[in-house]
DNA sequence: ACATACTTGTTAGGTAGCTAGCGAGAGTGG
DNA sequence: CCACTCTCGCTAGCTACCTAACAAGTATGT
């Protein structure tokens, strides 16, 4: 009886990843929204704010994005006047990010967003945890290896 | 040894769901392609084609999106010529969709998109599945939950 | 019968992701 | 030294998600 449809929830863990990303950026983005902040700004600035000065592709790789995307994010944070954009001096390519006085005042004024993830995963066996991440994780190689094999002839 | 830091495996579930999601589309969205199609476009048309004409607000549940996202998918496919949108008759605020002639021969000449769940899946013991389906089901759960409460007062 | 409330879809505007293609700077081989 | 290639960021244009506010149709209560 247990056995009925074996693999049946292999059409769910995909769902389920997309639906539980979304249900943690929507708490996220309600928190944050009085700030006039979205998500992925927010980890820009908790960078730029806990690390310090750090170089725009280092951003991008640290945050598995495409350039492009964080080019728009970066716009949105300098438009605000929360972050400062400036060419590196010896590789004129770069550029490095640093959070500027409002952005560091607004960040000091931010909530703390930990509660998130207790809301999400208390109770829950951290071995069972692990299982789930072992198995996201192993998918998610499996499949960026194959779009990497099948647009690189 | 194993104890090291407890329940460090939190801080990645939501990112390597992320990561997943974003993997799985972005393989889906490889095939499709070629077709025009994105990712939703595509489970809509599978929808109209596989079960027959559905109502809109019917597909909004289905792919728990919001009305004003699936105005817009709609849209392209109704802009495509591949869907076609009408009012129901005894309720007019609802409408009607059905994939056209030209929407089901384009259907008749999709690739199937079974290979990605197995590329994703295969040989990852069931059980495991089981249980990362479980742990996200139960986050997604709390946190859509937490949303409702704070956001209805 | 009519005011009120709910449902459905749309519009407007914003966030976050993608590809494709460009240009400038830096590195490399002949 | 010069051509070639690689890297980094930007632009343009697309998909797919969201909220907020609105209009039209339906349902409900007095």
């Amino acid at each position: 009886m247990v056995e009925k449809r074996k693999g049946a929830d292999r059409d769910l863990v995909g769902a389920w990843a997309k639906r539980c990303y979304f249900a943690g950026r929507a708490v996220m983005d309600s928190v944050l929204r009085p700030y006039d902040l979205g998500s992925v700004q927010w980890y820009v600035l908790y960078q730029l704010a806990t690390v310090g000065p750090t170089m725009q592709r280092d951003l991008v790789r640290l945050l598995a994005i495409e350039r492009a995307t964080m080019t728009g994010i970066v716009a949105t944070l300098v438009r605000k006047g929360l972050v400062e954009q400036e060419p590196d001096r010896t590789d004129q390519r770069q550029k490095l990010l640093r959070i500027t006085a409002a952005g560091a005042k607004l960040w000091g004024e931010l909530p703390d967003l930990s509660f998130i993830r207790s809301v999400a995963f208390d109770g829950i066996d951290d071995a069972d945890i692990a299982i789930a991440v072992g198995v996201l994780r192993t998918a998610t190689d499996r499949l960026e290896k194959l779009l990497e094999k099948g647009t690189h002839p």
